[in-house]
DNA sequence: TGTAATAACTGACCGCGAGTCATTCTATTG
DNA sequence: CAATAGAATGACTCGCGGTCAGTTATTACA
């Protein structure tokens, strides 16, 4: 009979509704300013409720992240099936991590809670578990376009691949998360657009990675 | 007569055995797991002094960041102050930072508690001040060598020093935090070594600055 | 259809820890 | 040796994450 499995989709839908609450509820406040009361009376169910379906705070939070990082994937992949040239292909992936920050702020700010353990107090370990497996996927994304690139001769093969997309992504992300907390500062004490600082920034490592064929290819697509 | 002045010192006295105190609770446990009770107790002094000379919590940890902020910044200064060579003192300082990270990881992982404005909670207006400008400093001292680079005509004169600054900081803060968070991921996971990974990045922002001129210096040192 | 068994949900309650403040203690002064 | 001001105390409050005994809803079965 079908009732486990409607059991198991009423469970889902119950897990989801409350992501949609807490979500709700710290896109607004961010995660120390949010009250799990708060969460559950916006999910119209009682705290103990939560806690049947998230073992913490931080794994509710976490499980909003999670949207996040699906929504930054499947913007990704779009770029990355169109399989395009290379090059071009880099560079509308650092436009779309760009466009990600600035129309997901608040899902950006969680990612940053992901790469930072000091502050997971009571994170569970399967949690923890899922957001790396997620994780895992986003890198592989990158990691393929970048031997794509070392085949066809366009990157320099003389970089590890993993490297390179370590370096990249760590690099972008980081300008962003400054943009995020720093951006009226640098613009009012050292007169400084920092959007303009990423766009040059990206495009100093992407030609750095790059061999010869590869610049070439890159100055035709700038134009 | 000099009661005023012994007072004052007392009062700065036990200032810093408090941040003593914080520093060696902080330390151990992270902002998170620290309690006032314990540091108090550690201080031997009763919670509410404390608050007589913090405003709150994330004051004192912040407090405790201002030291590791001046020993970086003497680290730095000690660089500077040789009057090497740029492309040298650039590497030279690049090296500072990451030797920084390995032998003050506790300092390390409160820099990027301050650069977290959604953690702060209850960081009070004075103390972020106070920090913002010692933050001021170290910003002056590297946009310094690189102005220094440019007229000397090392490094390339259509990027902005500020920017420059910003780019090699945030890109080695990253890097640092990521082999704080996840090296042994990386190592297992992707048989990387971050470490190197830092190495090279470095390498590739640093050339991707410098002039012609500047890269021939860059390969001579390097010898 | 009535009832036992099971699953889902509830919210009063607990413990902990940040921050407060009335009170006590100590040093200074005339 | 009071009077006074400043420093220090720690019992207390309050908010919040997390729990669990009890209640309600759902399913299985006679």
């Amino acid at each position: 009979m079908g009732i486990t499995e409607r059991k198991e989709r009423e469970k889902e839908s119950r897990k989801e509704s409350i992501i949609d609450a807490a979500q709700k509820v710290f896109f607004e406040k961010g995660l120390l300013l949010s009250t799990m009361d708060e969460i559950a009376e916006t999910a119209e169910l009682a705290k103990g409720t939560l806690y049947l379906y998230y073992h913490s705070k931080e794994d509710l939070y976490l499980a909003v992240m999670m949207r996040g990082l699906m929504v930054l994937k499947t913007m990704f992949d779009e770029v990355i099936t169109k399989n395009d040239p290379v090059v071009q292909t880099m560079i509308r992936l650092a436009d779309k991590y760009t466009a990600f920050y600035h129309t997901h702020k608040n899902y950006f700010r969680m990612l940053h809670f992901f790469n930072t353990p000091q502050l997971h107090k009571q994170v569970s370990d399967e949690m923890m578990q899922s957001c790396d497996r997620f994780n895992q996927q986003l890198w592989t994304s990158i990691t393929g376009i970048i031997n794509r690139g070392i085949t066809e001769g366009i990157i320099r093969n003389d970089l590890i691949p993993i490297e390179i997309a370590v370096v990249l992504w760590t690099n972008a992300s980081s300008l962003l998360m400054r943009i995020d907390s720093q951006y009226e500062m640098f613009q009012q004490k050292m007169n400084i657009d920092l959007n303009v600082t990423l766009q040059k920034s990206n495009m100093l490592m992407l030609e750095s990675i790059l061999t010869e064929h590869g610049k070439l290819e890159l100055s035709r697509v700038m134009k």
